[in-house]
RNA sequence: CGGGGUGUAGCAUAAUGGUAGUGUACGCGGUUUGGGACCGUGAGGUCCGGGUUCGAUUCCCGGCUCCCCGACCA
């Protein structure tokens, strides 16, 4: 991609509307565009990454069975009237509109009533089953207070995946691969170090729902952890009972300040008894269907990799969800002979198949930096007249600031053996 | 939803009961060219609705907006 047609451009000044870290640096490096409050637009380099992230969950959904659908976002009010979920009084999120038709209309905040719903369509007998079944939404939730950027919006993407299992040790195993492929996912994101399976307050079944929790100044949560032990646990449920439980002590317990990017529910057979969805059994019996929900905020993962992975100058982003793995940048473009030898880097990079964005722009040095700083690509090439006579180039990591003299030859070699460009 | 604040040009900010200023970004001309350079020049603005007033961007009332704290987050 060549900057100079690429949409967006940088700006200096952070928005005065914003205070949260995540949405300025994103608003100012142009890879998201603020509609309203708790409701942003993914431009090109910001939905770059958001299908980045999509692609590194979905593959791990996948790798545990999931398959992919895309339920709607209207749904009907009689489902949720069904589990007393429709009344405002009982969830306080709820968008609903008027059909000009007549009827009521509300807008998906969750999808576990309409993929119950359907279910009964595709589910009769123990040999349906298992299930496992995930989409990406764009869940629309009337929060009171929006806040924190892109963390906790009006209007954002989850991935939320759905099991249907007819025993409890089917059931069972299946929650539990969803923890470690959710760990996959947090690993592969950079966040794996700082990202906790903690014990939260429970569903309707079980005592303790699992949350996946992500170290970030940024994040509403509180929760102790102990990194030896591989503990952690809500401050909702932290008392005396649940440590007894877990067998970990106030002591060896630090409290840290998190953000959700992850909670996956066991509703046992409670949800399919709520809301009809059985099975027949090998014995002829109806047997309600043994369920879970599993849920990954995909843009609120944008935002806490934004928070942690970035500095006083931008964005770091992580080589698995950078927009492109490589910054060309070249300067001393007025001359005709330093811009073809640029042009020349360039196409060779595409025909290697390296992710590279080339800033062809005729601007100052400073100003190709500074903007390079902020969008946060893992490594930059800077070429130039002196890197053109000297025949070496100057890659710089961004994380690091490491700066290497790469041949051309070392440079390809460099970008051949890496993986992920 | 309770409390506090906010709203001026694309963006960031200043000032004011009587012609609204600056920076940046933008257009044009020129000088520059390895960390957001400079000179000249040009275009561009007071959230909405009422009220007070000769006159309101400014004061008053109402609304909306956005931000923060709290509550909420199944």
């Amino acid at each position: 991609m060549r900057q100079s047609q690429l949409f967006t451009k940088t700006r200096k000044e952070a928005p005065a509307d914003e205070a949260a870290k995540n949405a300025q640096l994103l608003i100012r490096a142009g890879f998201v565009y603020k509609e309203m409050a708790g409701v942003y637009a993914y431009l090109p380099l910001g939905l770059l990454v958001l299908e980045k992230v999509k692609q590194i969950v979905r593959e791990e959904m996948n790798a545990i069975g999931g398959q992919e659908l895309i339920m709607t976002s209207l749904q009907r009010k009689d489902l949720w009237e069904r589990t007393d979920r429709w009344d405002d009084k009982q969830v306080d999120v709820w968008f609903k509109s008027e059909l000009k038709a007549g009827g009521e209309v509300g807008f998906g905040w969750s999808h576990e009533e309409p993929i119950a719903e359907m279910m009964k369509n595709y589910i009769t007998s123990y040999k349906d089953l298992p299930i496992y079944v995930y989409q990406f939404q764009t869940k629309l939730r009337n929060e009171l207070r929006a806040k924190s950027g892109v963390m906790r919006g009006r209007e954002f993407v989850m991935k939320d995946m759905y099991s249907f299992a007819v025993g409890e040790d089917d059931h069972t195993a299946f929650y539990n691969a969803t923890i470690a492929a959710y760990q996959r996912v947090y690993e592969r994101l950079g966040l794996g170090e700082d990202t906790f399976v903690t014990f939260a307050s429970g569903g309707s079944f079980t005592q303790f729902s699992h949350e996946f929790q992500t170290i970030c100044e940024a994040g509403e949560d509180s929760i102790y952890i102990n990194r030896d032990k591989n503990i952690a646990l809500n401050a909702e449920v932290y008392n005396p009972e649940t440590l007894a439980k877990l067998e970990v002590t106030e002591a060896e317990l630090t409290k840290v300040t998190t953000a959700e990017v992850g909670n996956i529910f066991n509703f046992g057979r409670q949800k399919a008894s709520d809301v009809g969805l059985s099975y027949k059994s090998d014995s002829g019996e109806d047997v309600p269907v043994w369920m879970g929900s599993y849920g990954i905020g995909v843009t609120r993962l944008i935002g806490v990799i934004a928070e942690k992975f970035s500095d006083a100058k931008g964005l770091v982003w992580p080589e698995s969800i950078a927009p492109f793995l490589v910054h060309l940048v070249a300067l001393n473009t007025d001359d005709s002979a330093v811009r073809d030898y640029a042009e020349g880097i360039y196409s060779e990079l595409q025909k290697r198949g390296v992710a590279v964005l080339f800033d062809d722009r005729d601007l100052r040095a400073g100003e190709k930096f500074a903007d390079s700083d902020l969008i946060g690509l893992p490594y930059r090439v800077v070429l130039s007249k002196k890197t053109k006579e000297s025949g070496k180039f100057e890659m710089i990591e961004r994380r690091s600031g490491e700066v290497r003299h790469l041949t051309e030859v070392e440079l390809y070699a460099d970008f051949d053996n890496d993986p992920e460009s």
